[in-house]
DNA sequence: CATGCTAAGTTAAACGTTTAACTAAACGCT
DNA sequence: AGCGTTTAGTTAAACGTTTAACTTAGCATG
């Protein structure tokens, strides 16, 4: 049979269509011989309920929007590729499909919303990274749940997963302090960015607690877009304006694989003479030289966390708001060295 | 109203629910002072019909399901992430829904499908890049129609939207024979895969076709994944055994970026002691230095075209057998320059 | 033995559309 | 006037589920 139906397995079992829906939901109502008699036969036909039919009336579609803008998605490293992933995995386990679309990074007010929303094809949204306020303001009056993924702009009103970026920019700072350093620079782009910012404050927070002087002079919050480009430019003016840096914490590692091509085309050897630690690994297979030292960001877990999250307030039929914190872990490689006196 | 439906809008318009439903379809039996009057309704409610009920009668789906292998998705350089990205633009257009998901590389005959096609929730699949032949296998006994993205095991069978690899082979090789390179390399890996096989014809296209003699040695294909650690490996390979080379043709340009390493790691200069161009223009924007000359492959495009042909098919309920070739171009940056005698 | 309870189902309405088949009015022709 | 055709709708069935309300038989209880 092409595409049998509870009818055909009703039929075939010689019970009602009901008695199937309920075999199927594993309902207490059915004895279990029965309950093994239809399942026997679902097996046989290969029957698998109709997710329209189901969702008519349940008034729900079974599916979860994935939003992030077009720029996130198709920057070079797999940042949110990685999250989306972890999200896919999870709603595979409760058994929710999701629709994955990107918003323009300069969306308007005026802009059409994602069709699913507007079609109500959806019943929760999971938003990555940052996207454009008039994008969320257009949210405001949604029924379903909306949880974010690695950015939180009103995290009075909606649940998130957040990167723990203070204690990973107090780990990697205080690594190099730990490693002897002293004059160890900030590279960062986009200091609105609530992630870079609370990375820069980790920082911070590293250097005063070890008595060290923060030095603004050797923060480099010029850039906006924290990429590899800016990421060279900003070595180049950091360098040009302090030769004596021995250590450089950059926000990310995108970035920081900038400022190692500046370094590189400039004579100055990692981690001989300048250690430098970046932020997110995801350049671990890039062979970069020498191999990145960063702070590692559960990116996958974080995925499954905000599903999870979502799963949750869908089965309690609840809107909770909770803020999840992903651990982070010091990954020491190549580039960051005991300093040599 | 939280949910208007059809009926809402019949109410207010006192029509018949069939008339609203011929008004959206924009039915010539419906005459326009009607088809306005519920269309201001429509409007004004806010109303969008509903995927389920909709699905329900039309036994379609709306969806399409967009497979690809986990470890394409999430390869640094986002070529399947723009191939995606044309793809879920085109279906907006057609109003269709893209459902992704990654299948494992090593997908064994034994695993489960991915769960929207058990239930039949997609009306098409596109498949994106090389998928496991179990995979494929496993999908012979599918009544949808399905179509190949930069790949194509069965040619017979499924319609494809191919890269014109052959062509772009020749084009970067050419490039490099008429800069009066006569010493040229071919970086490659995994040469089963069709599409490194053919730009590797190409390549000996180009260089029979000119005349120089085609020569074994400086052509590597001893690698697997061609990604940029690989390109490094080769090319340590080819300049330890041939000091001669003056320009590579990398297969890609994960490779040709990790060949770049090997040469600026071993003082080669580029372009000065050797040209090196690369495939699939992926890196235009990651500062690598000198900017990659290379073959441009229209990845959004090739993801519309895809999707294209798969509205097509699916209104005129036709199932076609169409190959199309997606046109290269070449793009010369600084990493190609005609040789100096 | 009438009564209530439990177990194991079944019946039927509802979910929100689409569309074939029907209707009713208006018009044109002979 | 009678008939056919066109126009502009309406009616009602169908799509494949879920689930509240109902049924029926068997059993225990006072």
């Amino acid at each position: 049979m092409a595409n049998p139906t509870i009818k055909d397995v009703a039929k075939m079992a010689n019970v009602s269509i009901a008695t199937v829906s309920l075999v199927v939901h594993n309902h207490r109502r059915i004895s279990q011989e029965t309950k093994d008699k239809v399942l026997a036969i679902i097996e046989k036909l290969n029957y698998h309920p109709s997710p329209n039919a189901r969702g008519l009336v349940r008034r729900k579609s079974g599916n979860i929007g994935f939003v992030l803008t077009d720029d996130h998605f198709l920057r070079t490293e797999p940042f949110y590729t990685h999250i989306f992933m972890g999200t896919e995995f999870e709603a595979h386990e409760n058994e929710f499909y999701i629709l994955l679309t990107t918003v323009a990074a300069k969306f308007k007010i005026t802009d059409p919303l994602p069709r699913f929303i507007l079609e109500r094809n959806v019943d929760g949204l999971i938003i990555a990274g940052k996207v454009p306020l008039p994008f969320i303001n257009r949210l405001s009056k949604a029924t379903f749940p909306i949880i974010f993924v690695d950015y939180s702009p009103y995290d009075k009103k909606y649940s998130c997963v957040l990167v723990d970026n203070i204690k990973g920019g107090e780990l990697a700072t205080s690594h190099l302090i730990e490693y002897g350093h002293k004059k160890i620079a900030f590279i960062g782009g986009d200091i609105e960015h609530p992630s870079i910012k609370d990375r820069l404050n980790g920082y911070k927070n590293a250097i005063e607690k070890s008595g060290l002087e923060l030095d603004e002079n050797i923060i480099d919050i010029k850039e906006d877009y924290p990429g590899r480009t800016n990421g060279y430019n900003a070595a180049e003016r950091l360098f040009k304006k302090d030769k004596a840096i021995t250590a450089v914490f950059s926000c990310n590692d995108a970035m920081a694989v900038g400022a190692i091509q500046y370094m590189k085309d400039n004579g100055i050897r990692i981690p001989e003479d300048c250690s430098i630690i970046g932020f997110d690994d995801v350049v671990s297979d890039n062979a970069i030289e020498p191999a990145l030292s960063t702070v590692r960001v559960p990116k996958m877990e974080m995925g499954t966390e905000a599903m999870k999250l979502m799963a949750h307030m869908l089965k309690n039929n609840t809107k909770e708001n909770k803020k999840v914190l992903a651990p982070v872990e010091l990954i020491i490689r190549e580039s960051t060295r005991r300093i040599c006196l």
